[in-house]
RNA sequence: GCGCCGGUAGCUCAGUGGAUAGAGCGUCGGCCUCCGGAGCCGAAGGUCGCAGGUUCGAAUCCUGUCCGGCGCGCCA
């Protein structure tokens, strides 16, 4: 349990023993309000601040200080806490005991490197579909978003004690593949695109790149010509997919076609699901799902009337699937543009016997890329887009991956190629990697000189507010991390680790590690280990590297 | 027209009912006899789009409104 937990659960017992010895009147049958607990951002306010009282005071139908002061008065001996005082107008603050604090070097480096990992108290056995980009072209920008925060979040869900399986969706199904078949065809024999045709100079690459053999036997038979090259020239995109994938250090668990599921018979098994428990209906000689009674605003069709199965028909038959291998919750990771589909997929879910709420997607914004205030297109069927590789090339697999991860993935955001060029060295990942590298050069230099951490003493010798806040946010990460996890977002994570570095620094500024005094040094040591150890976790998180000099 | 997501410092973004609204970058001014200066310290910079409402308290919740993005197919 995280520290914060804890002292969550101290004041709720308090609370609990003042209403039953009567000190606090709360009838029984009112759900009383979480407390809340928060770092003030004053440390006159103590370490820790809860608004307990004050969220009590309708219920308690009492003054809010009075409040604070009976629970304060019930407050149990906890180890980590060395007073408790209220403030108007009804705080709780608490301040920890620094002797405790210090001590809690030892135990992080006791259980590093998994200090503050695998602390749910509900494990869940988690599916994370993200990219599922189409084969039909290179990954651009904005699959990279998606891959990041896919990624990122598959990595806490991991750490935070879920079993994760991240898994991309390949859609090769529909005629998107002849499409792309025909566009390389065209751009082959130089006559004009189809309509709808792809554009982009890849395009073109595949179309020099195609064997003769290839062409030849798609000349011989010209009714399946778009259908043969788009497979051959599909899996060509899939291994630049895959590739682009690899060097980013995104990978995948699962690779599933959406062909699978109709072979398969998931989708069959689906829609006879919905029909036996009354949620189709034929109309105009196509199938529908009753997505209204479950309050969309309109039906949806799951069976074309040519007989053709909708891109919604398998997705029906992929929530089956899915929850056929056992998990109990479905992520999934989407563009924004798809939100319009969430609702139906959701609303299917639950129509066949599923927990809605299982069923989760995440929709990330767009990104706008522009260059020199002027956006570049994105459409793979418009010419000129950026694709993910140019921006490695650009701006490097760290800073892009930091950039990705700590923003929320709701905000639409501008990634100026330039300014992030320009930004590279003065990016805050590497001032973390930085505050990591520097921290293994001060443990390399005390095991040459024979000097190696202890924190045995720590409680006693680290007071300075240096260390004491350094130690607060090593205490942080458990919490950091479980609220990263809770609210399956990533963008708190990068936060963090910047803190941390932060902390860090001024400790390396005003504390000196390595001097004459044995003992004060070797428990700095431990320190700047537990530090070190720490840094490198959160860096794991977000898949980024923590260099032992950089 | 309906729906979803945004609007917070010059720029990029945090802040999902608490105390004086934060960070990075940029700007300005300081700091290298010292374990890594990819660093540190300080300063300037805000009607939280706007208007009402809810309450002890609102950037946060509700209503309305303006602006931007996206969606509303027997496309994927």
């Amino acid at each position: 349990m995280s520290l914060r937990a804890e002292l969550i659960r101290a004041i709720a017992d308090a609370r609990d023993r003042a209403v039953t010895d009567g000190s606090l009147a709360i009838p029984s049958d009112v759900e009383l309000p979480a407390i809340g607990l928060e770092k003030p951002a004053k440390p006159e306010h103590g370490d820790w601040a809860s608004n307990v009282a004050m969220q009590l005071t309708p219920v308690a139908r009492t003054a809010p200080m009075r409040i604070a002061q009976i629970i304060s008065d019930h407050l149990d001996h906890h180890p980590a806490i060395a007073e408790a005082s209220i403030a108007a107008p009804g705080f709780l603050n608490l301040r920890l005991d620094p002797r405790w604090v210090a001590g809690q070097v030892g135990p992080i480096l006791d259980v590093e490197p998994s200090y503050g990992r695998e602390t749910t108290t509900h494990p869940r056995s988690i599916n994370v579909e993200f990219v599922s980009a189409n084969p039909t072209g290179p990954l651009h920008v904005g699959n990279a978003r998606g891959a990041f925060v896919g990624d990122v979040l598959s990595r806490v869900l991991a750490a935070a004690g879920h079993q994760v399986t991240r898994e991309y969706y390949f859609n090769d199904f529909g005629a998107q593949v002849i499409n792309l078949g025909l566009s390389v065809l065209a751009r082959r024999h130089s006559t004009d695109l189809p309509e709808d045709g792809y554009h982009g100079a890849y395009v073109e690459e595949l179309a020099a790149e195609m064997p003769d053999e290839l062409a030849l036997r798609a000349a011989e038979t010209p009714d399946d010509a778009g259908i043969l090259i788009g497979r051959w020239a599909s899996e060509r995109v899939r291994a630049g997919i895959e590739a682009s994938l690899a060097r980013l250090g995104v990978t995948f668990d699962v690779w599933k076609e959406e062909s699978s599921l109709h072979d398969e018979g998931w989708v069959e098994r689906a829609v006879t699901r919905l029909r036996e428990s009354g949620h189709i209906h034929e109309t105009d000689g196509a199938t529908w799902f009753r997505s209204t009674d479950f309050g969309d605003d309109k039906d949806r069709v799951i069976v074309r009337s040519n007989g053709q199965p909708t891109y919604f028909a398998s997705d029906i038959g992929y929530v089956t699937e899915k929850f056929d291998r056992g998990f109990s919750e479905l992520i999934y990771i989407w563009g924004a543009d798809h939100h319009g589909t969430v609702a139906r997929v959701r609303n299917a879910a639950q129509a066949m016997g599923y927990d809605r709420e299982a069923v989760r997607m995440l929709l990330i914004a767009w990104v706008r890329f522009v260059r020199d205030g002027a956006e570049i297109p994105m459409s793979k069927r418009s010419g000129e887009f950026i694709t993910l590789d140019d921006v490695l090339n650009e701006v490097g697999v760290d800073a892009a991956r930091w950039f990705f991860s700590s923003r929320a993935y709701t905000t639409g955001i501008d990634f100026d190629l330039e300014l992030a060029k320009k930004q590279g060295n003065e990016n805050p990942v590497y001032y973390v990697q930085y505050a990591h590298a520097r921290a293994s050069s001060i443990l390399r230099i005390a095991a040459d000189a024979g000097l190696a951490p202890d924190a045995s003493s720590a409680g006693e010798l680290l007071s300075h507010p240096a260390e004491q806040a350094l130690v607060h946010h090593l205490l942080d990460f458990p919490d950091a991390l479980a609220q990263a996890a809770e609210r399956r977002e990533t963008h708190e994570v990068p936060r963090y680790a910047y803190e941390l570095a932060t902390a860090f620094s001024a400790f390396y500024r005003d504390c000196k590690v390595l001097t004459d005094d044995v003992a004060l040094s070797s428990a700095r040591l431990a320190l700047v280990d537990a530090t070190r150890s720490v840094l490198a976790n959160v860096l794991d998180l977000l898949g980024i590297s923590a260099p032992d000099s950089m």
